[in-house]
DNA sequence: AAGTACCC
DNA sequence: TACC
């Protein structure tokens, strides 16, 4: 009897090529998209975190997440005790998010272009960081307007166990690890997929340390 | 609710 | 599922 949840093996997933692996319909994982360039992006992430920097964010009912963010962009993500939203004003700094750093928006178009998403002109940049324990619940990004617009999710530092969901909260649930380089896009029939990232488990990364850093790139319109 | 608690 |  099949679950409802269950990992995804890699080794019999669909490979459209050596990196592309199929997740779901309009889901695609590449493999260490990113890992050559890593040392820049993370040097470009280090700058955008100099003039935007790290917070814990509250959400409606007053907890707070565990991941530290910031953001890049004409937008930003932000979250208080009133909501969610895309703001054009980093509310620590009361300036503008710094922009998205080159080498990071022209990964983000080339990798959306690869999974079938042209025209990808992304305006939020999510700056997600997870030290050990940090996780993020299963939600839906829907706060963006424009919804055609895939979201392309770049991962560096510790690796993670993604979940990639269904379009209802009672869908099953693949998991599978994100590792330092890699790229996941979905959008199309999968943009409103459920999905977070498990509990993230201890360890060292040579270049990041105790840490896993994920970008994400939208159109929040 | 990108959160937790708790119930069935 | 409920949460105000």
């Amino acid at each position: 009897m099949a679950g409802k949840t269950g990992d995804l093996n890699l080794t019999e997933a669909l490979f459209d090529d050596q990196e592309r692996i199929a997740i779901a319909d309009s889901a695609w994982l590449f493999r260490g998209y990113a890992r050559a360039q890593a040392s820049e992006i993370v040097e470009a992430v280090r700058s955008v975190l100099r003039q935007a920097p790290l917070r814990q964010m509250q959400v409606p009912g007053g907890h707070w997440m565990s991941v530290r963010t910031s953001s890049c962009g004409d937008k930003g993500w932000v979250s208080d005790s009133r909501g969610y939203r895309y703001a054009c004003e980093d509310p620590l700094t009361g300036r503008a998010w710094p922009a998205i750093p080159p080498l990071l928006l022209e990964l983000a178009v080339s990798g959306a272009a690869r999974a079938g998403f042209a025209a990808f002109e992304p305006d939020a940049c999510l700056i997600n960081c997870y030290q050990p324990g940090a996780k993020m619940g299963l939600h839906q990004d829907r706060d963006e307007k424009d919804l055609d617009a895939p979201i392309v999710s770049l991962s560096f530092g510790l690796p993670a166990t993604f979940m990639f969901g269904g379009l209802t909260r009672r869908g099953s649930v693949k998991r599978f690890p994100l590792l330092h380089g890699d790229m996941l896009v979905w959008g199309g029939p999968s943009r409103m997929v459920y999905h977070g990232v498990a509990p993230l488990q201890a360890g060292e990364h040579p270049m990041l340390g105790a840490w896993r850093v994920n970008l994400t790139f939208r159109r929040a319109g």
